[in-house]
RNA sequence: GGAGGGAUGACCGAGUCGCCGAAGGUGAUCGCCUGCUAAGCGAUUGUGGGCCCUCAAAGUCCACCGAGGGUUCAAAUCCCUCUCCCUCCGCCA
């Protein structure tokens, strides 16, 4: 949820706005129904405060008085039942109207849409094609069989089977000990969650269209343990000194993917179902944005640690999610399609998000506020993506496949034999 | 799936129409006291919003006792619906 008061005093922070797409059309709406909205609970406020006024002398007045100020407090009541469900009606009219204005994009964000994005640093070389691309390479190791998933459950599902699921749990194992190091703790989160956790958590409404509603909509399963993640403190007030509060999910993943058809067909680089490990931070507003450093400096760790050539990238406004003022992508190198592809990302929703959760901190000392925090959160490792990077980059001449040095201590073995 | 019980402030826990934004306790903060520590004493201590004000504080008004409706001049308290939690039975990895 956008912060009204700042759209209105900070300019910057409208201009953000626009960027993101609102158009000021639609912002000076808001700004005119939140005037409204003010306008009327003023009115009905002062309304009610007679009332309340008219019914407390009844308690103190004798018996004999009280039919004629029963009376009086009974006209009051009527004139405010006559009059409080405008209250409503202006408060429902801002809400629309707030709601469809994303989170402004911060000032170091480049304008304009999903080819605007700022290259932030390359690492490593553009290496050539291997024989196979991941998916024929998959399929013939025995590694991703999608034939038989889809004839169980349609497309874009999977059999992840053989080798690639002990590379599945050595990938889990080695990321979530990296990041517990890092003071991230550990949660394995319900990933069926009911439908005012989507909306809290920014999925829905937007995004309602790409998620599976089971047990007759009343539970969502979710796209991502982020929103599980952004529950855990809902309508707290946490201590500001216990801040950041980092948590890595560990999870399944389902998307509908609705709207993607013919895109990324082969193999296992788009499915409906997949293993995440997800960071999740809450801060205080001061530090987020060095936290969201943070995060990347990990995801980059973590890709360079597995020897994957990659960039970064700072997604151009119009391109970021509706709940996010800034968002890093980290892009590796897909050898068979000769160019870089999303393997993880990291965005920072400042208050946007916290606003919904209704997640506070309480500040240090006595008498100290309290202030809404910031969130963040970023793919530590998508399992099924960093596998398929990992099918080309570590395909050998002979067919074998050889094992990333981080994951040998956690799989067991260096090496696959060709087949 | 069946039968009961419950949801109150950071936490525990009183409270069956007006004197309740809510006793008491815990925790926290400030101060006092004791040559340290512990204990003790006193004070303060919910959230959101409006008005006032240059700002803040103070003051004042409104809302909030799981959520949403209803009854009433007046609801934490009565009625209805929903959600969640707990206990027992059944089922079950």
């Amino acid at each position: 949820m956008i912060d009204v008061r700042r759209l209105r005093d900070d300019p910057e922070y409208r201009n953000g706005a626009v960027r993101k797409g609102a158009s000021p059309e639609a912002i000076d709406a808001l700004l005119a129904s939140d005037d409204r909205r003010l306008a009327v609970r003023q009115e009905i406020e002062a309304l009610r405060a007679r009332q309340n006024a008219a019914s407390k002398e009844i308690a103190k007045a004798p018996a004999a008085d009280r039919p004629a100020k029963i009376a009086v407090a009974g006209e009051l009541k009527a004139e405010l039942s006559a009059r409080e469900p405008l209250v409503a009606l202006a408060e429902n009219e801002f809400r629309e109207l707030a709601i469809r204005i994303a989170n402004p994009a911060h000032p170091s964000v480049p304008s304009g849409g999903a080819d605007d994005f700022v290259v932030v640093k390359t690492v490593g070389g553009e290496t050539p094609a291997p024989a196979l691309d991941h998916a024929d390479y998959g399929l013939r190791m025995g590694f991703v069989d999608g034939e038989r998933a889809v004839r169980i459950s349609g497309s874009r599902f999977a059999y992840l089977m053989r080798e690639a699921v002990l590379l599945e749990l050595a990938l889990v194992q080695w990321v979530t000990q990296r990041l517990v190091g890092h003071g991230f703790v550990p949660v394995v989160p319900p990933v069926l969650v009911q439908e005012h956790m989507m909306e809290a958590a920014g999925f829905f409404p937007t995004d309602r269209s790409q998620v599976y509603d089971v047990d007759g909509g009343e539970l969502f399963l979710v796209g991502t343990a982020e929103v599980p993640l952004a529950g855990i403190h809902l309508g707290e007030i946490v201590d500001g000194s216990s801040l950041p509060l980092r948590y890595a999910g560990i999870s399944p993943c389902f998307r509908r993917e609705a709207g993607t058809y013919g895109k990324d067909t082969r193999g296992i680089f788009r499915v409906h179902q997949f293993d995440k490990v997800e960071m999740f931070s809450y801060c205080s507003p001061e530090r987020s944005w060095e936290e969201h450093e943070f995060l990347l400096s990990i995801e980059e760790s973590i890709v360079a640690d597995l020897g994957l050539p990659y960039r970064v990238i700072v997604v151009a406004a119009g391109d970021l999610g509706n709940p996010a003022a800034k968002k890093y992508d980290i892009e590796a190198w897909l050898p068979s399609e000769g160019c870089y592809r999303e393997v993880t990302s990291c965005s920072n929703y400042t208050d946007y998000s916290a606003r919904r959760l209704g997640t506070r901190l309480r500040g240090e000392g006595a008498g100290a506020g309290t202030q809404l925090v910031h969130t963040l959160n970023g793919t530590a490792c998508a399992i099924g993506r960093t596998l398929l990077f990992i099918f080309e980059h570590y395909q050998q001449s002979d067919g074998s496949l050889s094992v990333p040095e981080v994951l040998q201590p956690y799989c067991g073995f260096t090496a696959v034999p060709a087949r």
